[in-house]
DNA sequence: GCGTGAATGTTAAAATTATAACATTTAGTG
DNA sequence: CACTAAATGTTATAATTTTAACATTCACGC
C-alpha cells in the first residue's frame, strides 16, 4: 500500500542479513520514524521478518523459522525423533568418520556430537552443515554442487566419485519409504547417487526410519533392506515386519 | 553446579537443534518442572541458548546470534558496508552467474539479490550459501570440502578445476589486504586456490573492499591489483591512492 | 526420624512489550 | 489555500515477560 513503509522495511531487512537482531528502538531510530510505525509496517506488509520479544529477527532464519513454537504434540512427535538419535548414538565411537544424510531425522542426533573428542563429519545437506559447524571438535566436509531447496541438498556429477574417494566409517542414511519387497526410497532423484555411494564405501550401513515409513515406497529407490547392516526404528512391532520372510535382513534395533 | 540442571538444558538443547524456538512455557512443560526453574538453569548455568521475548533460542544461530544488538555506531558502520554493496549492485545484471567470495563484506548484497529474476550465485562460504540458500530466485552453486571454522568456508584440491568447469560472469572478490605494490591478500591460504580460479575464468572482475583495508598486507597473497577490472570501494580519497604510480590500474568505483 | 541446605515452586511487584484509540502531520487536489 | 485522506506520532491501557522475595519440597548425612 505504502511505498516509504515498503522502504523502510527493505533497509531493516538489509541491516538482518547479515545475521543479528535489531531491537524496535533501533530500528526505528535507523529509519527515523517512531517505533509504532515500523509495528505498523510489520502487521501491513508482507515481510520476512518478525518481531520476537521486542526485537526485529529474520522470520525465515533457521533458528528463528517456525515461529510456530514447538508445541505440545509437536513436543511428544520430537521425544520420537529424540529417541532414535539416541540410540543411532550408540552406534558412533571416538574418531568416526560418518556420513550424514539429509533430511530432518538425524539432525537431533548433531548436537550430541560434541560429546566426543573428535569426529569427521561428512554430509551433502545444509542444514546438517550448519548443525555441525557449529561443533568445534567435528570436522567437517560438505559435499558441494547445486542446491536443491526441497531437500536442503546438493548434488552434482562427480558426488559419488568424491564420496568414493573419502575414508567414510558408518554411513547414516534415512529414507522416505522401507519395504521389505521393494527396498528403500525417498523423493528425490538427486539423492540417490550420494546414498548409494555412501553405501558403497561406508564400512558399516545403519538405516534409520521411524516406524511411520515402513510399508511405504517412494518415487526414488536407492537400495535394498539388506544392504544395510542395521536398521535403527522407533517400534516395538518394527522387527516382526521385517523378519521371517526367509531373507537376509539386518540387525534391527528399537528405541 | 547441579547434574538435573544441566540435564534439562540438554534435552532443550536437543530440542532446539532442529531449529526453531521453544516458548519458555513449554520448555518448563517438557522438562516437567516451573518456568522459573528453567530461566534459573539458564543463569546459573552456561549455555548456547538464550530467551528471546519469553522463547527459547539457540544463542549461536545466525539470525540470532549478535544479541549484541546492533546500536548506533554499528548501524553507522553497517550503513558504510550497504552502501558499498548497493555500488555493487549496479555492476550486477539479469541472469548473471556470479562467483560470491568469503568474508562479511559480500553479505549484505545477497538479500538485494532477491530483485532480480534469475540468477546463480558460485561460492564456497557457508554464511554466503545459507543466505542465497533463502532466494527462490537464485541458483546456488556451492563448492565444498573441508570446513574452515574461521572463514566460514571451505576448502578442498579440486576446487580451482570445479570453478573453471564453470561459466562465471562476474567474480566479486573481497580481501582483507590491498596495496598497490604489494598486491591483493587475505588472512586464510586455503581462500588463495578459489580466488584465484575465480579470477582468471571470470569475464569481469570486481574487487570489493572498505576503504580500510588499502595499504594493508595480509599473509596469503592472491592477486595483483590490476588482475581486476574494476575496484569498488568507499571513501572518496581511495582513487588517488591508486592513481598515477604509471601503472594499470583498475577504474575505481567509489560508494 | 531430624535437621540441613540445595533445588524448586509460588506469588507479587517491576519492567517491558503489545494493542488500541485518538491527535497530528503530510501530500496531494480542486 | 483549504480540504481530504493517508501516514505517522502520542498517549493510555492491556498483556506479557522479568525480577525478586519468600515458601516448600527433596535428598542426604547424622
Amino acid at each position: 500500500m505504502n511505498g516509504r513503509s515498503a522502504q523502510r522495511l527493505a533497509k531493516l531487512q538489509e541491516a538482518l542479513a547479515s545475521g543479528g537482531t535489531l531491537h524496535l528502538r533501533d530500528a526505528a531510530e535507523l529509519c527515523d520514524v517512531s517505533e509504532m510505525t515500523i509495528r505498523r509496517d510489520l502487521t501491513t506488509q508482507t515481510t520476512a521478518m518478525t518481531l520476537l520479544g521486542g526485537r526485529l529477527v529474520m522470520a525465515n532464519y533457521p533458528g528463528v523459522t517456525p515461529i510456530y513454537d514447538l508445541t505440545e504434540q509437536q513436543a511428544s512427535h520430537y521425544q520420537a525423533k529424540y529417541r532414535l538419535c539416541q540410540r543411532v548414538l550408540a552406534f558412533i565411537e571416538e574418531g568416526d568418520t560418518l556420513f550424514i544424510d539429509c533430511g530432518s531425522t538425524l539432525i537431533p542426533l548433531l548436537s550430541q556430537l560434541s560429546h566426543f573428542r573428535e569426529l569427521t563429519v561428512v554430509t551433502y545437506a545444509l542444514n546438517v552443515a550448519n548443525a555441525v559447524a557449529a561443533l568445534p571438535n567435528v570436522r567437517l566436509v560438505l559435499l558441494g554442487g547445486l542446491f536443491y531447496a526441497a531437500s536442503q541438498s546438493f548434488g552434482s556429477d562427480n558426488m559419488a566419485a568424491a564420496i568414493e574417494r573419502l575414508g567414510i566409517n558408518k554411513a547414516l542414511i534415512s529414507a522416505a519409504g522401507v519395504d521389505l519387497e521393494r527396498g528403500v526410497s525417498c523423493f528425490h532423484f538427486h539423492e540417490v547417487a550420494p546414498k548409494q555411494a555412501a553405501i558403497a564405501t561406508a564400512m558399516q550401513r545403519l538405516l534409520v526410519v521411524d516406524a511411520s515409513k515402513f510399508g511405504v515406497v517412494r518415487p526414488a529407490y536407492f537400495a535394498a533392506l539388506d544392504d544395510f547392516d542395521v536398521v535403527v526404528t522407533d517400534e516395538e512391532g518394527a522387527p516382526q515386519l521385517l523378519e521371517g520372510h526367509d531373507r537376509d535382513v539386518p540387525a534391527v534395533t528399537v528405541a
